[in-house]
DNA sequence: CTGAAAGCGCTAACAA
DNA sequence: TTGTTAGCGCTTTCAG
């Protein structure tokens, strides 16, 4: 590797100064034409680049945010991502991303990374593996540190930061109501185990729908997946027990699946059963991503609008970054929005 | 904001000198008992953090490595960051992740960002913005200025680095051979534009097939997409087409989509239209992701193994940041594989 | 055992 | 118009 160009070396080559090739290099008033142009010509042929890490240790400022995201091939994710950038970006911030892969040991080792000077502030989505050992340590580390965070999506308590959250409760009633007041009377709901902070609300809206409905709700039909689903064998175990609950229950009518996966391989084994979706049994999902507009047939869903809770954790991020005074931690609640697809048939 | 704690600060408090604190900090045996854990105490107490710039601007190395990607939705990149993190982490290193929303100027500006300090190395694969205005100063540049780069996926002409790419053209040419061998004669080819890369391959492939077997091609069947397919509408009208296409040419009896979504949404409107998949059309695509496995039904693919090319990547770039001689650039064709789901009836 | 000093690349206040 | 100098946070000789 070659080494990387830097002042000093102009500014010996040149028999200049290197502050003198410093306020050349970036068109001070102060510096001759003829100098300024030599430099610049001489500074290009070095491919000369200046070095940003020297910059922040002086401004002790990046103008950059960090994003760790506990895994990467969801959609959802993607669309947060999406929304941050694009509002940073508008705002003079760069962003980079790093991933937990739902593993606390590497969650911490991202933060820590990142925290010592790369970046200004976080906006991140906990790790699986956080939420089950329930140690904070980081991320109040990472606080009294003085470098503001921004939870989204899994939230943990006493953790006092800004937080963006989707409002899983409503959206969950909302979609087993729909399913409720179009006809169906056994609606399965495949969610995951209650650690999980969204999978236990959206659970908590499945059980609230049928109270208010006045409706009875089986526990039985109740179906609880653990975890990392997109692992592998794991898909297959997945599919089997959706397998039973369905042979179990030979009443079931709707399929409230908590997250995309659920409730795609839910249709999956029902059409592979013989029932005709939606005629015979109507599916909703949670989370609306590519794979409820790719799915055949499509599948209706609680859009969760990824960007905007991208674009509102960035603003909050850099709201907190640019001003000194310690406002109010806040918590933003986002509205769902249910995305009528083929696989229901919501007004029939 | 707070500011964060120094060295300087722990040393003035404690009036010991900032080395002192230093070494102590790293457990030196240079330092009494003592005052290492006075001074560790109170480090403690202040939430320090070292400041890794600081270290970075010293080592003139940062140990990651920053990946820039196009688009992070798609499954394969999600996969071959995968593969990146796992060899980096092995190694020592940590990864960065960019977006260039497959914009020329968001590559650019990435690039900049990136190189000037925060990375010691580049892996990327360029935007589409890139491929169609043919400027790679931004690459020569980052070359020429010391910092090695090792590029994937998405090929582009004289350029000297390292590179991982898939073959294509070979992997292409099996589905479609795979298709005629188990009956089809009329494939349809649902692909992109010939300036990018990827898809010019594959189409090369499948009238390579097609030669190879001795059978006639008709450009008639070719469709060729522009861009963007997840853009909103964009998957509307690439529906219409295919249907168009289907409508035109009733004789279609295969077909192969050089990605997922393209296989998958032809796969759909066939279906819509009355085919049964894979009775009346058989369906491959290319680059195995999630969609292929939850689709319904799940469809035939060319695998691209993204985890092997992000592990060879990343083999490569370490290899090349950890040398001092300058070896002979190389490029790696991984081969991809046939996986058979229930698009097809390869066997029948 | 502890400290002073130099230096990493850069900027900016100040001097010449 | 150009140069000198100090300093950002840290490590690392080398002295004390």
């Amino acid at each position: 590797m070659k080494k990387k160009a830097t002042l000093k070396e102009i500014a010996n080559e040149l028999g200049v100064s290197i502050s003198t090739v410093s306020k050349a290099l970036k068109g001070s008033p102060e510096i001759s034409f003829e100098t300024t142009e030599k430099i610049k010509a001489f500074a290009k042929l070095l491919h000369y680049r200046p070095n940003n890490i020297a910059l922040s240790l002086k401004n002790r400022q990046t103008k950059t945010i960090g994003v760790i995201i506990p895994e990467i091939v969801h959609h959802f994710f993607a669309e947060v991502i999406q929304g941050i950038e694009t509002y940073a970006n508008e705002h003079g911030y760069n962003v980079l991303i790093a991933l937990s892969n739902e593993s606390f040991d590497k969650e911490v080792f991202n933060i820590d990374t990142l925290a010592s000077g790369s970046i200004d502030g976080f906006i991140l989505s906990v790790s699986k593996g956080t939420l089950q050992c329930q140690d904070f340590h980081h991320l109040h580390e990472t606080i009294n540190q003085g470098m503001p965070i921004v939870l989204f999506d899994r939230q943990i308590p006493d953790i006092s930061c800004d937080k963006v959250i989707v409002d899983d409760y409503q959206g969950s009633r909302r979609a087993v109501e729909a399913l409720l007041e179009s006809g169906c009377k056994e609606i399965a709901l495949i969610t995951t185990e209650d650690y999980v902070d969204v999978g236990f609300k959206r659970t908590q809206g499945y059980i609230e729908a049928h109270i208010k409905k006045g409706m009875p709700h089986k526990p039985s039909m109740v179906l609880k997946v653990d975890d990392q689903f997109f692992w592998e064998d794991a898909l297959e175990s997945l599919e089997r027990r959706i397998e039973a609950l369905l042979r179990l229950h030979p009443c079931i009518d709707g399929i409230f699946g908590v997250n995309e996966v659920y409730a795609l391989t839910a249709m999956k084994v029902a059409q592979k059963m013989g029932y005709i979706i939606p005629k015979d049994i109507q599916v909703i999902g949670f989370t609306d991503g590519v794979l409820s507009k790719h799915a055949y047939p499509s599948l209706t869903s609680i859009k969760q609008h990824g960007k905007n809770m991208g674009r509102e954790a960035a603003q909050m991020l850099i709201q907190r970054l640019e001003s000194d005074d310690e406002r109010p931690f806040e918590t933003k609640v986002l509205q769902t929005e249910l995305v009528e697809r083929e696989s229901t048939q919501l007004l029939g």
